[in-house]
DNA sequence: TTCCTTTATTAATCTACATTAATGCACAAC
DNA sequence: GTTGTGCATTAATGTAGATTAATAAAGGAA
């Protein structure tokens, strides 16, 4: 079986905390699965200013979308040390639709948040369907994610214990 | 082969501008395929607030993200006189990775701008990126398509002539 | 340990966009 | 024709969150 065989070659690199496996405006033909650890994934705005697409965790899956004779729009790095492996994007490993539905689906509701719910909501929704993950990471992260301020994110958290 | 039976299955259904295709909170095993006309899927806030997901025009595929068993969170209706063929969720018509991944890419730069993007910028890319849909649809809709109010559309779209 | 850099929090001020409300316009129903 | 009914625009006011800046705590490197 083809899948199996491609399962073989496969290989692990670990990547240690704040490196850096992924520019944004570089070509990077693959994506990776993550063993162990947690990354992420953000562009910079020109300002500078960073905001986190994901958080990929043990088991999950983060690359780019873009077309893969195409500049990446996403930088990635690891904020916990981590085990990945490294697949190539027109891997048949990749083709499996109901996966990349879920994606669409995962997505879909983060537009959707986005422009309906406050910070505080997003907040709250980050936290309860992520609580693995807000422990992780550092809040300005999840600010970052939730698209406000580390500012923003503590009086936010701060107005939600005076209820 | 199975594709190609399915495709000579397949019907057209009409649909009159205004009518709704799909319910959120209901159940829907069908996505539409846009022969012509031109569609939308929205969601609806507690609050009362429409909020656009997505326009389809023709060639368009629309429909709800979830895995076929649950409710739809989203409402679908035809901004202007359609013509839609309904396909089954599970049809291996939709199990195509490169349309999917297509589609992961998209909603991605959706989310990157609606974090990093002012108004003014979302409009502007909003245009040109859909100049042909940007004809055809209401300031309102495409305000909120954008996250913004019909308002701030206004304002943004004078302040943009002043320079 | 000390020093240094990063992170979290708080407060004061600022601004983009929301809300509310009023006006004019287009278009469909009668 | 007249009377809606919905849409676009403008202006006045309100507010969520950004910005700036100061402080303190936490983690890393030497």
């Amino acid at each position: 079986m083809y899948a199996i065989k491609k399962v073989e070659k496969l290989k692990r690199i670990e990547v240690k905390k704040g490196q850096i496996l992924q520019r944004a405006d570089y070509l990077n033909k693959k994506v990776y699965q993550v063993e162990s650890g947690l990354l992420r994934s953000y562009s910079i705005d020109e300002n500078g200013k960073e905001h986190i697409f994901m958080f990929a965790p043990e088991n999950w899956l983060i690359g780019d979308g873009v077309p893969k004779d195409e500049p990446c729009q996403l930088f990635i790095d690891a904020i916990e040390d981590s085990v990945v492996i490294p697949i190539e994007r027109d891997s048949p490993l990749l083709s499996d639709s109901k996966k990349l539905i879920r994606r669409v689906e995962v997505l879909k509701n983060r537009i959707i948040k986005l422009m309906s719910a406050s910070a505080i909501e997003r907040y709250e929704d980050f936290i309860e369907t992520y609580p693995n993950i807000a422990q992780r990471v550092p809040q300005k992260m999840i600010a970052s994610y939730l698209g406000i301020t580390p500012e923003a994110l503590s009086t936010v958290k701060r107005n939600r214990l005076k209820k």
